[in-house]
DNA sequence: CATTACCTGCAA
DNA sequence: TTGCAGGTAATG
């Protein structure tokens, strides 16, 4: 589920709750905690790295030892994985669908790893100039180019839709034919939709939690996701939804150009 | 390129 | 019962 801007709290939220603990299960030193596109990395002392993808329904969260069970001592059937901390509570990964991904071992074999050998410029630092480098000569439809990691990384579905519609471009607009007032319009989206999510503490739309356990409050802000049939706040058309590179997809059929 | 598979829960 | 869900890798 999480996109760049859950992972980017929830990396945030755990620096303050884990940093320099320890985790019991492998006596090891929390030195740092950074995201790579949508993963979360765990720098340990020794060298390792405790990595994790949330993928569709994953949630980091840090509980007292009882939380989370039910009360005979079992753990909630959802709870892939339970860390103990040196301060007496646990990192959790609670995943319900079994998609997520944990990586254990030294720094160098956990970044060899496909996801983040072939992961793309973070999307939320990268410049003008090189997003319109990344286009460039790129065939296909903008929003798969979007979803792909390997060209920007961290936008996913929901992200993808609200960046688009804030820059007033359709999704299935072929990347060839944009004009560069256009990738600028994309580019400022990016940017503030991205940003906006950040400062608004992630989308929380079913699933995901900030790891103290907080929704987040972008979802109820949103623009266009979601938003089936419903009036477009910019030129109250109703919005469209259409499976596009695979997924849902929602739009502005009358401001969003193709 | 587009579609399928992975897995579980929930709403229509 | 069907369809759908913040993702990605594996297939045609």
């Amino acid at each position: 589920m999480p996109e760049l801007p859950e992972v980017e709290i929830t990396t945030r939220k755990l620096k303050t709750l884990i940093l320099g603990k320890r985790i019991l299960n492998f006596n090891r030193k929390i030195l740092n905690i950074e995201r790579k596109g949508k993963a979360i990395l765990i720098y340990l002392s020794g060298g390792k790295i405790l990595g994790f993808h949330q993928r569709m329904s994953g949630k980091l969260l840090v509980v007292g030892r009882a939380r989370l069970s039910d009360g005979q001592g079992r753990d909630d059937k959802h709870i892939r994985k339970r860390f103990k901390l040196s301060d007496g509570r646990d990192l959790v990964f609670h995943d319900v669908r079994k998609f997520g991904v944990i990586w254990y071992g030294t720094a160098k074999k956990v970044l060899k790893d496909n996801y983040f050998k072939t992961l793309g410029e973070d999307a939320l630092t990268a410049g003008l100039q090189s997003i319109k480098n990344i286009l460039l000569n790129r065939k296909g439809k903008i929003k798969a180019f979007l979803l792909n990691q390997k060209n920007l990384a961290g936008i996913g579905n929901i992200m993808a839709d609200e960046i688009l519609w804030k820059a007033k471009i359709h999704p299935e607009r072929e990347i060839k034919t944009l004009r560069y007032i256009e990738v600028k319009r994309l580019w400022k989206a990016l940017k503030f939709i991205l940003k906006k999510s950040i400062k608004l503490g992630g989308s929380t739309m079913r699933d995901w939690l900030h790891p103290g356990g907080e929704k987040g409050g972008y979802f109820k802000k949103r623009y266009v996701y979601g938003r089936e049939g419903q009036k477009c706040f910019r030129c109250r058309a109703k919005i469209s939804r259409k499976k596009i590179a695979g997924r849902s997809s929602y739009f502005c059929p009358r401001c969003q150009v193709l």
